[in-house]
DNA sequence: AGCTCAACCTGGCTGC
DNA sequence: TGCAGCCAGGTTGAGC
């Protein structure tokens, strides 16, 4: 379920449930995710607790006393809040247990992450995986002019498609696929667009169109928060309706031509020809 | 350094 | 109905 809207509405989700409370055990029932689940995690969160529930990226942190538990949802990732009583289902991968509550990571497909970066390992920033990510959507290095120049800055000289600028998420993180075509549609911008070639206005149309997607995306799934621990569905994924993703040949919501499906660097983009330009 | 692409893994859907 | 083939919200790392 995860683009960093999905990840956000988890945090929120989870915080209020989880925060302050202690690990009683670790059940690690499939840890081969993206990379191995470090097997001492039981032993070393034991007694743990969760001091505060923070975001970088799509890399959940939970702040221990000893460091930071971080969980990335992958591609089919799910964090819920259970009670401990119920029944592990198929695909549920690591199980955090806190007595009767427990946090569980549900991921088919295993592109998930669990990983442990104790404070003497340095500052969370200083993590590799963490360290590359770009600035922050919500932050103040993305607002205003700061927000221009991080993407016009960052975009000189790059021959790559726009699309594919965003997704790697080097100068601002959390675009994923779906959103991605969703910003692009917004501001205008055809996703095959040379990054290099950004116009100063088409990155603050970029900009504000991220800032304004993401926020819509985080307030629906919001709406669906009082339903979150015990929740059967999904949430709060999709109920934001989509303006160009996975609407191939369907009439654009604003010209009504058709929407065109493009492959770009192994993954699906969805624009209007009419309304997007290079 | 930047770009492309295979790979990780499982389930669901389409079409023969 | 069965099965092969393709697709899926992310990201790394190898090779050029």
């Amino acid at each position: 379920m995860p683009e960093l809207p999905e990840v956000e509405v988890t945090r929120l989700g989870i915080e209020p449930h989880i925060q302050g409370r202690t690990i009683s055990d670790v059940k690690i029932l499939d840890g081969r995710l993206r990379w191995p689940v470090p097997k001492t995690l039981p032993r070393l969160l034991l007694g743990q607790t969760v001091l505060a529930i923070s975001r970088r990226g799509k890399y959940l942190l939970l702040e221990m006393d000893t460091g930071f538990l971080m969980i990335h949802l992958g591609m089919t990732g799910v964090l819920r809040v259970l009670s401990s009583h119920e029944k592990w289902k198929p695909h549920d991968r690591v199980v955090f247990i806190f007595n009767e509550l427990s946090l569980r990571l549900h991921d088919p497909r295993k592109f998930g992450a669990v990983l442990w970066h104790s404070f003497q390992q340095g500052p969370i920033e200083s993590h590799p995986l963490i360290q590359k990510l770009g600035v922050e959507p919500f932050s103040p290095e993305f607002s205003g002019s700061n927000a221009i120049e991080v993407l016009y800055k960052n975009s000189r000289k790059r021959s790559i498609a726009v699309k594919q600028f965003l997704l790697a998420g080097k100068a601002v993180v959390g675009v994923g696929n779906i959103y991605c075509s969703e910003c692009l549609f917004e501001a205008g911008i055809h996703p095959a667009k040379a990054a290099g070639k950004l116009t100063r206005p088409q990155c603050e149309r970029l900009a504000e169109s991220i800032r304004a997607v993401l926020t819509k995306a985080i307030q629906a799934g919001g709406s669906s928060l009082k339903d979150f621990v015990n929740a059967d569905g999904d949430l709060g994924y999709f109920t934001m309706k989509a303006k160009v993703y996975d609407r191939a040949g369907e009439p654009c919501r604003a010209c009504k031509t058709p929407i065109k499906h493009l492959v770009q660097g192994q993954r699906s983009s969805y624009f209007c020809p009419q309304c997007q330009k290079r």
